[in-house]
DNA sequence: AGCACGCCGACT
DNA sequence: GTCGGCGTGCTC
């Protein structure tokens, strides 16, 4: 069977666009997808077989495979995963494969453990060590020789003995705990009539085993949830498995709960504070099939999946969903492409879907189902206006005086109230009033951010800290350092002086995450704080029953950006911060602080007619060909000197080819030119949907090497436009 | 990603 | 005169 000269053909995980070739050593038996370890130069690498051939792709003399594992191979759809995201992310495959193997246990063979247990048997010497050892060994489960001895104070050389003695005898633990299979029948929610038509709906695509997406759209509130986990339940009754893609920060032990209620058992989770051990745990379950649901952040769509079979992006308009760093690739687009290679559906779902997956329903090319509220609330609460334009307000304040009137109100009649700001800190500049001296991050050309609380300055862009200076740092004069603009911070400073009765709570991500902040969140959600000050931090999925009032302190933070999708950003945010307005017994309303009233959007806020500002920004996209009626592509150029990126930036710009369809737009200092140290200048390629982006990016970037401490990176449909 | 090879500053 | 800084190039 096995010819002698058979070779695989290795993907390794480097920066590599290809695999390698090596020789199969006699007996050796290799499928594709196989993991192997194979020599690379000096040292030995975990690669997978990406295809068996007879002939080398090179025409050196090969080295052997070295081992292949004892582990199911990777199946083909996910190879073709890792090709397809590569390809359209312009990203070598190795480096796509790295992702995969981000596992670093998981190779290690299946580390069965021995371990140890008292038996009735007394050993024939006993010391007062050895009766510690057996102390400790009648109390509990059996445990490892190192663990037990460590608990004893003991030498390892004393449990030996003693099961030489037969005082302790040996048992194999299972190297990896199972994974518990879902009980499918467990939940005990009774779904509104709403509901069950949704779920019947959804769970109707999933019969159809073939590729779809469903775009699952309902206000907080509607149920969405109990939905969705009826379509993973007909999933699993299909013997697939299923991935729950969530924002990072919406993977909450409270929803891990939810599930659990829902399956009878534990889902797997994959995220980044995942301890090593578990997620070597989580990656073997994948592989083997074993592992039938995992809730995750976006990289969870990396493991190596074994039957997938469909995959559910929760709040899919997040811009969590991109990552910025690495592979910069966008989680809700690559979950989309995974189904339509395995051909099984992907549901979306979102109180505020994003304009893409919209306009793809409107081209009829996404399913939608939509859910009302359960209780027949409106989609939001009602949100009133405040022209900040009109508003007389004292200097170093931002409370005007209908919000201030509100919230009194609110708080006289013992409910709670929200402010809300996004920005972290207590002023976002700090200039110096004696010579107009601005405190600046000295590695990045960003002002530094005062956090009174923490006494210092800090970088939001690069996490630079230092103390706050006595003297301006250019003139030296003393006392004359003064903070602009408010911060949640300088706004609870603000509030405690006006509403002095109050009990205040500042939720922000400052509040290290972990027990400070989940305590804080639990505090609120009990009513102990009556006035709560925030970041987006309290829009995202927090329930606060008591709460009955938001004011909005600026809402036109995000619409002011150079973000083409900051009025998407403002809308959703806005909708999610009103939204947690009356989620109890009472009514809620919002009010907003705008300078901009006339805008569409804002009027668009104040009717709640999420149609009307849907059209009008759809109008506004379609008529600049921006996405998702054109496409969009970023270049980078990056390095320590700020005239050398510019010169290259240039002169690749000189080299730009010609082709219908696309412009491109540059080169031009990046809107915050230096971060970490960094000089960075881009490019911003507009295409149409039509024009291939990918095969002109390529083009481009094919004889270019970018020398010395320059870099070059490319945002295939960029979300940052920083 | 490692690791080696290769040209310019402070030391036994 | 060397030891070593990390820039750049290669690994089937």
């Amino acid at each position: 069977m096995s010819r002698d000269s058979a070779i695989a053909e290795v993907l390794l995980p480097l920066a590599l666009d290809g695999p390698y070739s090596y020789r199969v050593p006699e007996g050796m038996a290799l499928e594709a997808g196989a993991y192997v370890a194979v020599p690379l130069g000096p040292r030995q690498m975990i690669g997978v077989v990406w295809a068996l051939k007879d002939k080398a792709s090179t025409e050196k003399t090969l080295r052997d495979v070295a081992h292949a594992f004892d582990m199911p191979a990777m199946p083909e759809t996910h190879r073709k995963f890792i090709e397809w995201l590569s390809a359209y992310y312009l990203e070598p495959m190795g480096n796509v494969l790295r992702m995969v193997l981000r596992s670093p246990g998981a190779f290690e063979g299946p580390r069965e453990q021995t371990a140890y247990r008292a038996t009735d048997l007394v050993p024939k010497r006993m010391t007062p060590q050895r009766a510690r050892v057996l102390e400790i060994a009648r109390e509990g489960f059996a445990m490892r020789a190192s663990e037990l001895a460590e608990a004893a104070g003991v030498g390892t050389s004393v449990v030996k003995a003693l099961a030489k003695d037969g005082a302790l005898e040996q048992v194999a633990l299972p190297a990896l705990r199972r994974f518990p299979e879902p009980d499918l029948n467990a939940g005990g929610f009774t779904l509104s009539g709403d509901q069950q038509q949704a779920a019947a709906a959804l769970r109707a695509v999933v019969a159809q085993r073939q590729h779809k997406v469903m775009l699952l759209d309902g206000v907080t509130g509607s149920g969405k949830t109990e939905v969705y986990f009826e379509a993973m339940a007909a999933a699993l009754a299909a013997g697939g498995q299923v991935l729950l893609l969530l924002p990072e920060i919406a993977l909450t032990q409270s929803f891990l709960a939810r599930v659990e209620r829902r399956f009878g058992s534990e889902p797997a989770q994959w995220h980044s504070d995942v301890r090593p051990r578990e997620r070597e745990r989580v990656w073997r379950g994948v592989a083997d099939g074993s592992a039938k649901i995992v809730v995750g952040a976006r990289s969870a769509l990396f493991l190596p999946w074994k039957s997938l079979k469909l995959i559910v992006v929760d709040e899919e308009h997040e811009s969590a969903y991109k990552q910025d760093d690495g592979v910069p690739y966008h989680a809700r687009d690559m979950a989309v492409l995974y189904g339509s290679i395995g051909r099984f559906p992907v549901v979306l779902s979102s109180a505020t879907p994003s304009l893409e997956t919209l306009v793809n329903v409107d081209r009829g090319r996404y399913g939608v189902v939509r859910l009302k509220d359960r209780h027949g609330r409106p989609e939001l609460p009602e949100i009133g206006l405040i022209d900040m334009k009109r508003a007389t307000m004292d200097p170093g304040t931002w409370i005007s005086a209908p919000l201030f009137e509100e919230v009194t109100k609110t708080l006289a009649a013992g409910d709670q109230a929200l402010l809300f700001l996004n920005r972290r800190g207590y002023a976002p500049l700090t200039i110096c009033r004696a010579c107009g001296h601005r405190l600046e991050c000295p590695n990045c050309a960003a002002s530094l951010v005062e956090h009174r609380f923490r006494r210092q300055l800090m970088c939001h862009h690069c996490g630079h800290l230092e103390p706050m200076p006595k003297a301006c740092p250019s003139c030296h004069t003393e006392g004359k350092m003064v903070p602009v603009g408010p911060g949640v911070e300088r706004l609870a400073e603000e509030a405690a002086q006006r509403f002095p009765e109050a009990r205040i709570a500042i939720l922000s991500s400052d509040l290290a995450r972990g027990t400070l902040l989940r305590d804080a969140i639990r505090e609120v959600e009990e009513g102990q704080h009556k006035l709560v000050i925030g970041t987006q931090l309290v829009a995202k999925g927090h329930h606060f029953p008591h709460l009955t009032l938001v004011g909005v302190v600026d809402a036109d933070l995000a619409l002011e950006s150079s973000d083409p999708r900051g009025a998407e950003r403002t809308w959703a945010l806005m909708a999610q911060v009103a939204g947690r307005a009356g989620r109890g017994a009472k009514p809620g309303r919002a009010m907003v602080q705008t300078y901009l009233p006339d805008h569409p959007l804002m009027q668009a806020l104040r009717k709640g007619d999420r149609d009307a500002y849907l059209n009008q920004e759809k109008k506004i996209r379609e008529g600049a060909g921006l996405p998702p009626y054109g496409r969009l592509a970023a270049l980078i150029v990056s390095g320590a000197d700020g005239a050398e990126v510019e010169r290259f930036a240039r002169n690749l710009g000189m080299i730009a080819p010609l082709a219908d369809g696309i412009a491109v737009l540059g080169p031009a200092a990046a809107p915050i030119a230096v971060v970490r140290g960094r000089h960075r200048w881009r490019f911003l390629l507009k295409a149409t949907r039509e024009a291939n982006v990918q095969a002109f990016l390529r083009l481009w970037l094919k004889d270019v090497r970018p020398k010395g401490s320059l870099a070059l990176q490319v945002d295939v449909d960029p979300y940052n436009f920083l």
